[in-house]
DNA sequence: AGGCGTTTGGAAAACGTTTTCCAACTTAAG
DNA sequence: CTTAAGTTGGAAAACGTTTTCCAAACGCCT
């Protein structure tokens, strides 16, 4: 069934159908009543493709994330989702999986499929690889990460004003030792925070060498734990590059049976959904994930729609901030907290820690 | 940049190009070489609107899940597209938020787009839907739902095996009062579940009247045991229809002090891979989503590929199993476990349990 | 009543492929 | 050296739309 099917059987021809199904403007309103009673009762759709082709135009979207399964993006693939249908647009969404051979099929998908824009909410992706995708101009929205170049929007994460707000709590609950397990040393987005981190300390004069490296995802909170725990010093707070490493932390800490937040306070970041059911609920900064699919959608959909090209916006910034729940406490007065029975080393630890803070 | 472009500069003809492109073995490999040579050198893709628009074939199969926010499905998303790019196919991929409207926009974006197949892991649609895709006979796979009729293949899960061991294993650790929560009303999965969970408590000649409707989320869960414990014959243990139920059941636990497992097992079903980072893990039935998405993605594909689409296998099975984990425990040997402090009042609750079961 | 703009609808080209036919060329056999 | 069989490559049709021209029909003015 296609629109010839329909003009037939309407006695008209095919150009009216098409103008008919577009509204366009100019066509007899009982014609095209006409018409579209045989579309209604045949079921037809336009074949989009056949459509694609001719427009130039697929209306669809790409979306390269770097793992579905961190419960980060699945509610930024929802916001995503519930735009595109608002706007009639489709998306193709791809997983990359941090393995360079998916990211590079990502994107050749995306070039086959012929999609109207791309966002790359993969917080630090292989540069090289969007080469291709500039090439052929489709337009391009990044965050974080992204090359200033006219043509690709970028969203800026303020990752400072959260983070400091936490480094802030944490020092007000009179904690000198934190620590930060940071993400995978190849996402700048893991770097980024990082650095928050360590500016945050060092603005207050607090030292911020504890760090060790995670992975996101909960496997490597655990490990890091176990890390912090063996160092000479160890920390009475920690903060955590994502949510996912933080529950990760939460886990290993039960294990070890450390209470949190009295033994250990801990903060995240990202605020999924899920930080709000951990046990204890977990404190950490937000970010986001709705505003940002929001400002990625729009982003693209602005460089689509208005293709005055031009002077328009290409910078976007997303602010991070605070969000106060149950894992943080005051420090202990006294003492190393993480493991109570070995309190009694603390003080030297703790001039240690001061003084090599500047 | 078209074929016509490349068949210029490698100077033979498109029905040339379009052999070489398609590995066509009857073309000259001198030739082809060429051909490939200035392919790779303009870094051309060929049109997929174009090809699918003579092919009648679109590679894209349809994923409709229920909640893409809920961790099952990223984990099924995952597999799904795994398997996708290994196979060439792509994913459009649609979360129904359990609205009806969505529900009909996605199954229209499906038709639009051509699909050539879709997965329909919504355990439990509105059977109405399915009919457009039918009349137009897309192959289509279904979970749990799902009419028998021929070209809709089926996958029936098994949900009798594991939730009976579940019950038996709790039977085994001398709960008597097993709770079951259920999940939302309209859906047939979870209609299942439950069944399974009655005639596994039937069998053992248990009584399996505790039960409450949950709503397959955390917030339902923390709901499902605040009601729990307004009951004068509190459970000592209790199942729940999903995981995400099962973490909202732990999280209240910890707010109203109860302790898991020694006040109160819980098992959870579907054996996401946050299960193993709850606190504390949590026993659950395992449905394995790696081989759901396996099993639906193969069904579409064998749908699609071999069109000899007569006896082919219709109907898969997908068995379910426990898993344990540290969230289930012997039964207190006296007493209602739930509220430590009230535990005197219980030997009746139990009495009364017990004679009602048959 | 004739000419003029304005609606209205149709024929056909275009989008980028694949594929069917067919012609030209090669090779081997007689 | 001619002919038949087999390779190889080209021209053109087809896929299902949109859109550009054009022509017809229709008031409306003078």
């Amino acid at each position: 069934m296609d629109i010839r099917e329909i003009a037939r059987r309407a006695k008209v021809s095919t150009a009216t159908v098409s103008r008919a199904i577009n509204r366009v403007p100019t066509v007899d309103p009982q014609l095209a009543k006409r018409v579209w009673r045989v579309v209604d009762e045949l079921g037809y759709y336009p074949n989009t493709q056949a459509r694609a082709l001719v427009l130039g135009r697929t209306r669809i979207f790409g979306l390269i994330v770097s793992e579905i399964t961190n419960p980060f993006f699945p509610e930024i693939v929802q916001t995503f989702e519930d735009l595109a249908v608002e706007n009639n647009y489709e998306i193709l969404l791809t997983s990359t999986v941090h393995d360079p051979k998916r990211m590079e099929s990502s994107v050749r998908r995306m070039i086959e499929r012929r999609v109207d824009g791309v966002a790359i909410l993969t917080f630090g992706m292989e540069e090289s690889l969007i080469e291709h995708l500039r090439d052929r101009k489709v337009p391009l929205v990044f965050v974080d990460v992204g090359p200033d170049v006219p043509g690709i929007a970028n969203i800026r994460i303020n990752y400072i004003s959260g983070i400091r707000q936490a480094v802030q709590h944490l020092a007000a609950m009179r904690h000198t030792r934190i620590a930060f397990i940071a993400g995978p040393e190849h996402l700048k987005s893991a770097g980024a925070r990082r650095e928050a981190f360590e500016t945050s300390m060092l603005e207050i004069g607090l030292s911020p060498d504890l760090v060790v490296i995670g992975d996101h995802r909960m496997e490597g909170g655990m490990n890091a734990l176990l890390e912090l725990n063996k160092m000479s010093a160890r920390p009475t707070a920690v903060m955590c590059s994502n949510d996912m490493t933080a529950i990760g932390v939460l886990r290993e800490a039960y294990e070890q049976n450390i209470k949190i937040p009295d033994d250990l306070s801990v903060v995240g970041f990202d605020d999924i959904h899920l930080a709000e059911f951990t046990i204890p609920p977990l404190t950490t900064v937000q970010m986001s994930q709705h505003r940002l699919a929001e400002i990625a959608f729009n982003a693209l959909l602005n460089e689509v729609e208005n293709s005055t090209s031009s002077q328009e916006q290409h910078s976007y910034e997303l602010v991070t901030s605070l969000v106060l729940r149950k894992s943080t406490a005051l420090a202990r007065a006294v003492g190393s907290a993480i493991i109570p029975e070995k309190s009694n080393r603390t003080t030297r630890h703790r001039k240690a820690a001061e003084s090599s803070a500047r």
